[in-house]
DNA sequence: TGTTAGCACTCAATAAAACTGAGTGCTAAC
DNA sequence: GTTAGCACTCAGTTTTATTGAGTGCTAACA
């Protein structure tokens, strides 16, 4: 049973910051030149011969030299974190304009990540931590309008205006906010589905086709929260033409489809979000560590942020296995004090919203 | 001097459609095979060689079959639009889901018609025909708190929240007002730049660090609105890859840092909506004829559409020079009918807008 | 027991050479 | 004006040769 001594580290660590550069195998003579042991390689042979025994390297073919495996990026990476900080990269150039979208904040923070990093990068839209349904209410605007507002837990409210085919009247108004509020209440938007929306129909009884239209805008409405909540940004996807092991038009394509399919993509994140973390909310995904097909060569690295007034949102770097993971992890450290000094302190935070002014 | 009869005609549509499908050079004895002009290879050679002459086609290489140039697309494609319409496609499919947010309908067409061509869409945010300033209307909210309200022609209204750093009074804030709206009635958003707020803020005179911070948050308003109107979404990037003329590293890596360049990529779709239009509004880009370095290699289809209510979008869809032209224009044209029915009636539409409602 | 020099061996990557076949242009006959 | 026939061209592919970085193993050494 081989085990794992200071210089068999050393070599592991040479090993892995040399591929990390250059992309290319590592071969022994490398080794002996550039660390700072003064052994043989024949010598860093024998260690190879070892570390590959257990697992941390491999040779892509016979007489090449070592890259890491997976498990090998692992035990860096887990390293990194327990040491102290790195020198803090410059993200200092990242002054993010005082915009008052929410949503253009975060296309400005996953441009200039992907910019700085040279990776591509994601980022979801502010999803709510406890976005289950307090109130709804809806008031008559006029016979075929109505305007439906909606109370999220947090006090977020929203409206929506909804326009009818036919003349309603207060009476049903009244019947309806009974029965959605008795229905809904108390449910996370995500819980709402067609069978929720079916029974609520049937429990109204089919007399009345007015009831069964709005209660389909309703779920429209809230099904427009959702999308809200699912939509994923992404920047810097002619990045990963910069990594030679990506290029090739195989690779580049399925993650340039998966980076399309945006719904996927907010998947993966939000499944990110609720998964053990480190004291950052940083999370590295190697190789076959991540969930998603195409991301098998990649790794990626995540980070969940509280963006203020019970929001969260999650972002996601997008790498070659051989990323600098040191730089990437300093960048999302970084970047999780910029976004607290901008919306962490319980200022008053605006969430964009719907109709309510501007029509003509 | 040769001249073009009909049977040149025909040859150069065998080739052109065959080469659409296949991709390949096409060479005489397939020509002589398919069209059903009952002529051996040879005679087709002649013909070739005399379309050749023409600037019609050319041949990669000396011992290759012809593939059409530039020339011979802008031949077909121009003959396509005198034709009467074709089979419509069926864009049937393309149900538009109603939604309030027309950033949400404009991201699910540019997603539907990827999806429907095969080709890389992207679509630019709702612009404003005649976006000038009518009247700005600065209101003490707080202490420290104004509301920016900004009117546009056609009645468009937008307002922002202004934090300041110190308390202001109401005899500023009347100063203010008169400042703005003398200096910026009557501009469109695009001529607002920074040489006019130096200029206002050299009018106020320097006596005042309020002045100067109030007419920057609102340029700063103006700059967010004249983002919302630069917004390009694309959708199906991943299909450049289905065509390998465009699919090599180099190509396609060229051209997502394009589709990534959203700026870019806006400037051209304005540009393109300022150009002259066949009369559905659609405009054909062949190679060379676009303005885009990096789609040279590519055709772009692009079309104008009126969304209701003063407002104004366009459709590129990017694809390889032997795009099927004639679906790409059919769905568009399909498309401009869906849009019509949606947005043109009249109907009072809804712009969505910040703040007001849903703060804590 | 750990370290080192030396040597034979492997194999991806590159370069050079040979082969193949679709397609052309030209000529002469119909 | 059309066609059959034939020599010629050249991209693309397969085949073969060459190179060189890197390894594993062995034997000698400290």
């Amino acid at each position: 049973m081989v085990t794992m001594d200071e210089r068999k580290w050393k070599i592991l660590r040479v090993i892995i910051k040399t591929y990390l550069e250059t992309g290319e195998p590592v071969g022994s003579r490398t080794i002996s030149k550039a660390a700072d042991l003064n052994v043989s390689s024949a010598t860093i042979r024998n260690e190879m011969s070892d570390l590959e025994e257990m697992g941390y390297i491999v040779q892509p073919h016979t007489s090449a030299g070592r890259i890491p495996t997976d498990r090998g990026y692992r035990l860096y990476v887990d390293q990194l974190v327990e040491e102290k900080t790195h020198s803090v990269m410059s993200m200092n150039s990242m002054i993010i304009s005082r915009t008052n979208r929410m949503e253009n904040v975060l296309k400005q923070v996953v441009r200039m990540l992907a910019a700085n990093t040279n990776y591509t990068t994601m980022i979801s839209g502010p999803a709510y931590k406890q976005n289950k349904i307090r109130f709804i209410q809806l008031s008559k605007l006029g016979d075929r309008q109505l305007v439906a507002v909606i109370v999220i837990e947090g006090n977020v409210v929203r409206n929506h205006i909804i326009d009818l085919t036919q003349p309603i009247d207060d009476e049903h108004v009244l019947k309806l906010n009974l029965l959605l509020n008795t229905n809904l209440n108390g449910l996370s938007l995500r819980e709402i589905n067609l069978d929720i929306i079916a029974g609520m129909k049937e429990e109204a009884g089919e007399h009345s086709a007015i009831i069964s239209e709005v209660i389909d805008a309703v779920a429209e409405a809230i099904r427009a929260e959702k999308d809200e909540e699912t939509q994923v940004y992404t920047s810097g996807a002619d990045n990963i033409f910069k990594y030679p092991e990506l290029a090739d038009s195989g690779k580049a394509s399925r993650l340039i489809q998966t980076l399309e399919a945006k719904d996927t993509l907010a998947e993966f994140l939000r499944q990110a979000e609720s998964e053990e973390r480190d004291a950052n909310g940083i999370q590295v995904y190697i190789g076959e560590e991540s969930p998603m097909e195409a991301m098998q060569d990649c790794s990626v690295v995540t980070a969940t942020y509280d963006l203020g007034g019970g929001m969260e949102g999650t972002i996601g770097i997008i790498g070659p296995k051989r990323m600098d993971y040191e730089k990437v992890m300093a960048n999302l450290k970084t970047l999780k004090t910029s976004l607290s000094d901008m919306f962490g302190t319980g200022e008053d935070r605006i969430v964009d919203s719907e109709d309510s002014g501007s029509e003509e």
